[in-house]
DNA sequence: GATGAATGAGAATTCATTCAT
DNA sequence: GATGAATGAATTCTCATTCAT
């Protein structure tokens, strides 16, 4: 009985992994190529599995984005958490988590955010079978906007603007596709235009 | 023969008002929905012709994408002649284009661009099809970046930040669709709301 | 009255002679690209004319078709009347039917024998549209297998094959799309062709 | 293993047999509506699936015509190899090659030669997709021409007609159309007719 | 559980034909 | 009579989803 259970875990474990590699090469993919031209034929090759199991793992095609989005916020919300943690200031926490989301590649997950952000589509979608993506966005939202009333409260930010408008411009001011010609033509490091955005950022938002 | 000619020319301003049309409806269509989700025959319908009418005046959908994208242009472009003739500043003229760009609905005009811009297929599109439109677009951004070299000459602007990033963050910063629900949800004007990320915008990127 | 009369006379020699110059430029388009590939676009733009003109005076493409075989058969009926009249034997008589079909540029006419005899859609067409043109057809048929008998009986022409495989023979031997490339890659020139066919031809079907 | 080999072996099998199954009903259709009025919607219905599996199997309705005129062609070639194989004299093994287009119902194999070889639009679609088409039909006619040249080397043929119209002669000779009223009208039979012709044909290329 | 062949609704595009001017 | 803009049925092709093996 035990074996059996032991064997249970040992699948559903073999399962979980399965998933995660699919989410993994979708979100790619996704990325890459955009909601419409991300085919569920190309996800399957990709993990090489077949469509038939991808299926087995998500009901649909929207589904699986659902997932992907999920998993994200999930990740995305630990940083904050993080962040939160260990910042000293809420411009320091802030940055923490501005540095979450375009550190590395720029793209990954910035790109993600982004796509999803932006594909009215994807929009829809989120809007309609999300309930708790929803949840978990304004969650999110409520957090960061804690932060920045913070700040406002710690006369680091400017008490004028709306707190609702600074989180806005917060996430905005880092569409990564504007920046995507600066990086690919090497103009600037990604570092760097992270560095320099943050300083307009805080910069445009400070006390004063 | 006069005749004739008026004849011909009404018929001329006709086409161009139906053309007009089309191009208008199908802006509308495919900032509500997304290039993909757009189809000919809903724009169709939408202006109350056939499809075969569509395709007589625009050889594709990608040509008539091309079409929407090509005609905002010349008016963006326009309202950057008219702000650099009329603005006294640097400032004052990038202003005066913010304005343009959010002003009225904050959704017709800047959510296509933002559509666009953002819509991983259309790019590709704009990038293969519109020879001409890569160029209208690089003319534009060197003229809105010498603005803001202008600013930096002049003091107003920080000149350790490059002129590419200043141009990148002017344009992200005004995602609409991260805006959207501020403005749906009534807790800011629209006016309002380009005023508070204008003041943003500029002292992030201010002397100093 | 005498006025309007010749007025009336006036008006329709001038639509006889539109309604020729679209049957021959059909012709022409019709050789050159088949039955399909001929849009009604193609023969009004190439006519000169508008495509409505076109219905004005066919009633439809399959009509325009069925008029340009009629008036071939009307040639190649005229042509068959000569070779008649003029030649003295049953293969003299024969071989001048045959340079009327091919000689010139050996396309023109034949081809167009060729096309319309080979087009699966042409052939339903004309099945079903042509009463007439069954009739006409029957009746040159008749009067080649007429010269074929007459032919037999001057025992120029083996009596042994029947009358109906010596005629189809005729016809088959000239499909010019099989000498296409023979008369295009200038291997043989297209007189020299006709010759060596008809050689051939009339050797095959000679007596002994 | 095995079992999985077998399994796989026996799915490729079924494939096979599904493919063909699709090229002979498209063949079919083909032979009897021509290129334009065959539809993919009509093959499917015909052969008992979807349209989608029609794409399954032909990545477009190109590459099925394409693909049932390589068939045909494997099958004419093998033909041609056994008939030179068993043949005696050169006309021995051509009349061999003309039985095998002509046997059985006349129509199946010799008029989709024909089909064909007179669509235009056929033509060009060979010639643009075909690279491999192209070649194999220029080795089949030079095997042919080979077997004619044979021929009047043994001064069976007459050596002034030039083999490459010998060739055209050959194949033109033959073309079905013209003699399906024949068949059909029953006047004559499909292997009384290829007697006939074959006699008129041989008579007509003989010495002398 | 996995597979991948089969499905079929849906999208873009073409073109013969009509009809208001 | 002439025009050509408008129509819409028909066609090719795609891809998310299902299901027998």
């Amino acid at each position: 009985m035990q074996g059996a259970q032991v064997h249970r875990s040992l699948k559903e474990k073999q399962r979980q992994e399965r998933e995660n590699l699919i989410l993994q090469v979708a979100e790619e993919v996704l990325a890459e190529k955009g909601y419409h031209e991300t085919s569920m034929d190309e996800i399957a090759m990709r993990v090489g599995v077949s469509k038939g199991t991808l299926y087995l793992h998500f009901p649909s095609k929207e589904d699986l984005m659902v997932a992907i989005f999920a998993r994200d916020m999930q990740n995305f919300s630990q940083a904050v958490d993080d962040a939160i943690a260990h910042g000293l200031t809420a411009r320091a926490k802030l940055e923490a988590i501005l540095h979450f989301l375009y550190s590395g590649f720029f793209s990954k997950r910035a790109q993600l955010l982004y796509t999803i952000n932006n594909s009215l589509e994807l929009r829809r979608l989120f809007i309609e079978k999300g309930g708790c993506m929803r949840d978990m966005w304004e969650h999110l939202a409520n957090r960061i906007m804690a932060l920045l009333e913070e700040g406002k409260a710690a006369n680091e930010f400017d008490k004028t603007i709306p707190t609702e408008v600074m989180l806005s411009a917060f996430f905005s001011l880092l569409s990564p596709r504007s920046y995507e010609r600066l990086i690919v033509g090497s103009q600037v490091s990604a570092d760097e235009l992270v560095r320099h955005l943050g300083k307009i950022y805080f910069k445009g938002v400070a006390a004063n």
